[in-house]
DNA sequence: CAAATTATAGAATATTATTCTAGAATTTAA
DNA sequence: TTAAATTCTAGAATAATATTCTATAATTTG
């Protein structure tokens, strides 16, 4: 592919920047599908012609949208795991589920536009035009379990298909703050923080020690 | 409100069904925003207006569908637990939670676009139109729930938030299912089967143990 | 500074959802 | 059985919306 790289200069992309804020107001204001390009306009400032420069289409901006939301959440796990090894010199499994557990629901609590707007997209989104752009962002957190593993030596843990036990750790979570999200429960994510990491950490016990799920 | 209860025939409901069985194929292929109503009348073989007619617009076309699919969720968990209860004259509550998850991947094995659709639109479908129509279905699982804790008198159940518990044990077939369903993942959700009923069990008990998150 | 590139604007166009009108099929009620 | 009422079908007409296009302004590069 002639891949002729557009200079975009930092003032540029603030402007998208802001125009994906506004876009994301939008969003969650009243849904993908009810939103037009020319409520994106007024939000946003930015003229038609802009809009379609810099992102192509709707379908882009949700795009590009869904990757600035994953680096946040990107970014927070990699806080959260950076911390923990400055705090604890010899973490435990234990300590790192829970640890990917808290980063969960504190940027899903913290975030809740991204967080929905996210959690709605990361289907479409991925079945549509350009997706080697987010490959890497989405598997961050995978490839972190996995190393944390084998950082700490749970043998067992191999022999897991690793997409199975990334369920079990933050599925509970994810099922939970997608209700709250979308108003269908009210009592906070947050206040079930410790709840979601015990029962993380209960249930990748579980299936260690039964242990023959192999993949 | 006028509640001007047409007449719809047998014959009516089936060509409604047949309908919906092709818009849901085409959402499948090319993703609910991409249909368009052409797609679905051709794959029908409707008129435009006929579809109009029947259903009012795409929005509620997704919606008939998404409840037709949770109907055909909530008639194998009802199936699931039925039979258990015919089987064993005094079940668990670890039998009962491990039906619980085998319905579900089940259910999802067994349609798998359906439960696409189903996961992809419980989001979207819920805040728009009407709502009060499928109220009912989405609670059907719950309500069985906190029925079965209550009939096995596990008392700390009640101090437990009854979403929080439904996401323990549902949340990581469902999210790994929505994975597999979008292709991210290639081993079947039926091979975690198992895995994922032993899980939700030792969540349950991890988060019974420690028993403090009341709501 | 001049050429080249990138950004903005809004009108023009194309696509698609929705409405409308007329008539066919079916049901209801006598 | 038949006529009125209701429901269904069809496709053209319309409206809403996404996307493209053309012209110009701003910015960067050499």
């Amino acid at each position: 592919m002639g891949s002729s790289q557009k200079k975009i200069t930092d003032k540029t992309r603030q402007k998208q920047r802001d125009a994906l804020i506004a876009a994301l107001q939008c969003f969650t204001e009243h849904g993908f599908e009810a939103t037009t390009i020319e409520m994106i306009r007024d939000a946003s400032g930015m003229s038609v012609g802009s809009l379609y420069h810099h992102f192509g289409n709707k379908e882009k901006i949700a795009s590009a949208l869904f990757r600035e939301g994953m680096r946040g959440y990107a970014r927070i796990v990699k806080q959260y795991a950076t911390d923990l090894m400055a705090n604890s010199p010899e973490p435990g499994l234990e300590q790192g589920i829970k640890m990917l557990v808290y980063a969960n629901v504190d940027w899903i609590s913290g975030n809740p536009d991204w967080a929905r707007f996210v959690f709605h997209h990361r289907f479409t989104v991925t079945q549509s035009g350009d997706e080697g752009a987010f490959r890497g962002d989405i598997s961050d957190f995978r490839k972190m379990l996995s190393s944390w593993a084998r950082f700490m030596g749970v043998a067992e843990f191999d022999s897991l298909d690793i997409n199975f036990v990334s369920s079990l750790i933050t599925g509970p979570t994810h099922n939970y703050a997608r209700q709250w999200l979308a108003g269908r429960v009210k009592t906070p994510l947050s206040e079930h923080r410790e709840a979601f990491a015990e029962a993380a950490w209960a249930a990748v016990q579980g299936v260690l020690i039964k242990g023959s799920s192999t993949s």
